[in-house]
This record gives structure tokens, sequence and C-alpha cells, in this order.
DNA sequence: TGATCAATCACATATTCATGCGAAGGGAGT
DNA sequence: ACTCCCTTCGCATGAATATGTGATTGATCA
């Protein structure tokens, strides 16, 4: 069944024209396109409220970002995609901060937004590339800073992945197929490796990333 | 001109596989296809570095995170993609501080490859949906850190720092100055309450913030 | 004031873990 | 051919953990 998509944008031109593309898509319908926050809230309670909302930043009255938050508190199953013009770092992390789930400069094609959104109710989010650029630009900024060499076979990592997920050793055995003395005997030798002494420890390790 | 790929990845026919496409194409040549951080290495010292180097997680020897540390230590301007069978929100977000630039399933077919290397050379960042999701909530989980309202009293996080801490049971009595049974009886409680049953599950979801 | 609950402690038992010793097949490389 | 090293397995034992069934004190709250 067709995913419902609703449209916050104040520029009347790129408004009409989104609405009618995606609305002549066969997984899409388009039954609302406003130009401001507050006629989207005016809609949500008269109407189901969509699938997909995407929301200009710059509006008339409330701003995008804000309008986020305030409908996603009231609608929570609904996933907004920005539309925007603004690539600057601050307004992008504010708006997902607030909820957004995808965010698009307004340069993308009609068949890459209706693409995004087929991409969001699938589970995923959709975004610029430039946009993911300095998400992940963020991460490393904040990164600290490791070293360890552990270097571990990749059996070994299969058990350290085991332990991770909580496994006993028992468990393990039964997910490889092998015997709980094997996984002992791996065990014995990550221990050694990584300079530990207790499941404990490497379940820290591999999870704060230093193995 | 064409843009220079490397590849790691231990499994041969897939790494085989990627590089005869990849070498195919014209914007892309990719003259080096190895399959362990160590040998990546070498060969960086011989030859000129790619601008781009595929790689995998889960290698012989040295774990791909740790391997993207190393390289983008010596070799700064490589932009490197992970392309893993992981998506677990640690291993992600361990590969992005660490310097990868992209991090892509390894379902993505070839041309989707070919997209991302381009669309990185020209300063963008492929993701997976399912990663730039994960990667987009882990920005509205951080912003408002309330929601880890773990029902635990606040003995009981006391108990499991001792836990993450890698401490026994004795040992966390004597920190805590109380008896061994009493932080049995806590580490009782915290089972229920967390629904677990080991000493690794709680450590392992106290240190993925589910605590 | 009686109920609730966090925090403390005890005893008992079954399971799991940590660790030592030893061994054998197979792949990679010298 | 010979040597590493990964992977597999077995046995054994003491230490640590998981779990059950209790009990007592004090603080909070309806």
């Amino acid at each position: 069944m067709a995913s419902v998509v609703g449209i916050v944008e104040d520029n009347k031109k790129i408004r009409d024209l989104i609405q009618r593309y995606l609305d002549m898509q066969d997984e899409l319908s388009c039954p609302v396109a406003v130009d401001s926050v507050e006629e989207m809230q005016e809609y949500l309670e008269e109407h189901p409220a969509p699938d997909v909302i995407l929301m200009d930043i710059q509006l008339p009255g409330m701003s995008g970002i804000k309008g986020i938050g305030l409908i996603k508190e009231k609608y929570n199953d609904v996933d907004i995609i920005m539309l925007t013009v603004y690539h600057d770092s601050h307004k992008i992390f504010n708006a997902l901060r607030a909820g957004a789930s995808g965010y698009l400069l307004k340069h993308t094609s009609l068949p890459e937004i209706k693409e995004s959104i087929l991409k969001l109710v699938d589970g995923g989010a959709p975004m610029s590339p430039q946009i993911a650029r300095k998400v992940i630009n963020h991460f490393q900024e904040n990164a600290p800073k490791k070293n360890t060499d552990s270097d571990l076979t990749p059996r070994e990592h299969d058990i350290v992945n085991g332990l991770v997920d909580g496994l006993s050793y028992k468990m393990i055995a039964d997910r490889y197929d092998i015997s709980i003395d094997t996984v002992r005997a791996h065990i014995r030798n990550i221990y050694k490796k990584l300079h530990v002494n207790s499941k404990a420890e490497v379940i820290a390790k591999s999870l704060k990333g230093e193995i």
C-alpha cells in the first residue's frame, strides 16, 4: 500500500511541483502540502497523520526545526525529512536532534526525493552525501584516541563476539558448532593476547573499541 | 583522472570480484587488493597511497577498525570506506570515530560500491541507509539524555560499575565495604530488573548505554 | 501505623569460568 | 621436509558465579 507523504514548504512553486510529482507515483500519495508548520498542525488534527513529512527549515511563522519537535511529540510515528538549502552544521545537528530522520539538500532531484522517502519507509535514513560527511566529521572530532595491538585471529574474534552477546561457553560452542573445550582453548588464548583474565574485561575492551 | 582504490578484504572471492569490477570502470583503477591490514601497510610503504580504501572489519590479524587508525595516521589523505556485514552500533561508531569516511554493508551491489566511491571522492560520505539511520538515532539519543531511566537503585548502579570495571564479587564487596552476600543480593535484583542472568550481559548493557 | 522497599547479611547448591596440561590435523611459508 | 600457528578436542581442579530461601534494619509514604 502506498505511503502517505505530507509537505511543509513555503515556496509555492517548489511545493506544488513536489506534490504533483510524488502524488503521481504508484508507491506514494501526497494529499497535503502546506506552507507552514501551523497549517500542518491544523491538518493533523482533522486527518490521519502521513507516514512521512518533507519539511523546509525557513518557514513563515515557526521554524521547521521547532516544528519537528512539536509534531514528533504528538505524532511519534511520523518520519520527518528535512528538505532545505541549509548545510551548516548547526542547523543539521539541531534538526537531527529534534527528531528528523533524514536531511536532504534542495538541489535533490525529484526521483531522488522519491527514493529517499521509500528508503525511509524501509528503515533507512536518507541524507545528502555532503550532509553525511558533516555528520561523520562530527563523530571524528569528538573521538577519543586509542591504541592497542591485539591481533586476534578470525576465530578468536568470533568467540569475542559471542562473549559480547552475553553467551556462555556452551552457547558459543553451539553457535559455532564446536566443543566447549575448544571454546575454552580460544578463550585462554584471547586472555593471553589481551592480557586479561575474565570475560568481563574482554567484553569491556571490545565494546570500548580496543580490540 | 581516475581515482585509485585499494581493497582490504580477507574473502578472496569477494575481493577479486570487487577489484575486477572497479578496475574495469573508466573513472577508477584498483591496483591493490590484499587480505589484511598488515599487507596493505607493506604495500603503502612501496607505492603511492590510493585515494580510497575499501576495508572489511573482520580480518586475519589486526581488525579493520584498528587498521583505520594506523593508516589514517600515516596517510591522512586516504579516505576509508568500511565494507562489512556488521551493523552493530558499536562497530559502526568505533569505525567512524577511528576515521572511516563511509560505511557500507556487504550486500551493497557493485554499481552501488562504485557510486559510493565516486561520491566520496566528490566530498560526500557513503553510508548504507540502515547505517545512516543508526547514526541519526545516536544523535537523538544523546540529545534528550533522560531516557536512560533504568529503575536501578543508586547502590545497584555502584555494583554495576564494579562489574564494568572487571571486579569480582569479592572485590566489589571490598570496594564498598559490604559483605559478599550483599553483593550477591544486589546482583540478583539487578538481574531481575534487567532481565539478564550473567555478569557479561550486565556489562554489555551498561557499556551499550542501555542502563 | 502499617506497608513498601532499599540495603544489609547468611547458608546452600548447581552451574559456569579460569587455567593447567596435553594432543592432533591442516595450511602457510622457509 | 620442517616449522609455525590456527583450530580443534579432552580431562581435571579450584575459583567464581547464579539462584533459591530466608532474615533484619531503617526510611519513606499513604
